[in-house]
DNA sequence: CTCGGGATGCGT
DNA sequence: CGCATCCCGAGG
């Protein structure tokens, strides 16, 4: 059960959305440790991608967006719920991957189908906000036995979609940004 | 300063 | 489909 290294984020956002399936987030909290399984991701591809926040520019808000990889890029969403995503590329990209739905490993509190429930689920707040993952509060690691997941195999094990709730980005909400674990029960909106 | 809308989720 | 609920970014 390795940590993830820095050198995991700092490449291809697409492939970091796909890989990044079945590895477990870890976060500790006080002295409570919340691990689940990563089942669903969607890829926001830098400032010229019109559905990420980064297409906005730099700004407060996107700040981490623009930073090294291997960060927690967290914000508010409709006033109500949290989500996470994971910086990629090299710095200045303003690339990330959104983590959309686990499945439930260790000491998660509620459902983790959506990237809102799953930081309530994890208490992944703001205050997680630009956390370096290779800290020991807040990181991936890849479990044991090693998920068989090949970049060769996707048409067997990861269904692409469209991202979900981005229909004003033109042409861009038609890629298949979207990733999962197919046939897994934990993914969102079935 | 105001104001409109959003990478959501739940109930109807 | 409506709504809860508030930060963010744009514009005056």
């Amino acid at each position: 059960m390795k940590k993830l290294p820095r050198s995991f984020y700092d490449r291809d956002t697409i492939r970091v959305a796909q890989e990044i399936l079945g590895m477990h987030l870890v976060h500790r909290n006080g002295n409570i440790e919340r691990i689940g399984r990563i089942v669903e991701t969607e890829a926001y591809l830098g400032e010229h991608d019109l559905a990420a926040h980064s297409a906005k520019g730099r700004t407060p808000r996107t700040e981490i967006m623009f930073g090294p990889p291997g960060h927690a890029y967290v914000y508010l969403i409709y006033g109500m719920y949290h989500c996470l995503n994971i910086v990629t590329e090299k710095e200045g990209h303003a690339s990330a991957v959104l983590i959309r739905a686990l499945e439930p490993i260790q000491n998660c509190d509620g459902r983790t189908s959506g990237p809102g429930l799953l930081c309530n689920a994890m208490h992944i707040t703001k205050a997680c906000n630009g956390q370096d993952l290779l800290s020991d509060e807040l990181f991936l690691i890849e479990p044991f036995p090693k998920p068989i997941l090949r970049q060769n195999q996707d048409k067997i094990f990861i269904a692409k979609r469209p991202r979900v709730g981005v229909d004003y980005a033109r042409h861009w909400a038609k890629r298949l940004l979207r990733f999962s674990i197919r046939g897994n029960a934990w993914v969102s909106r079935k």
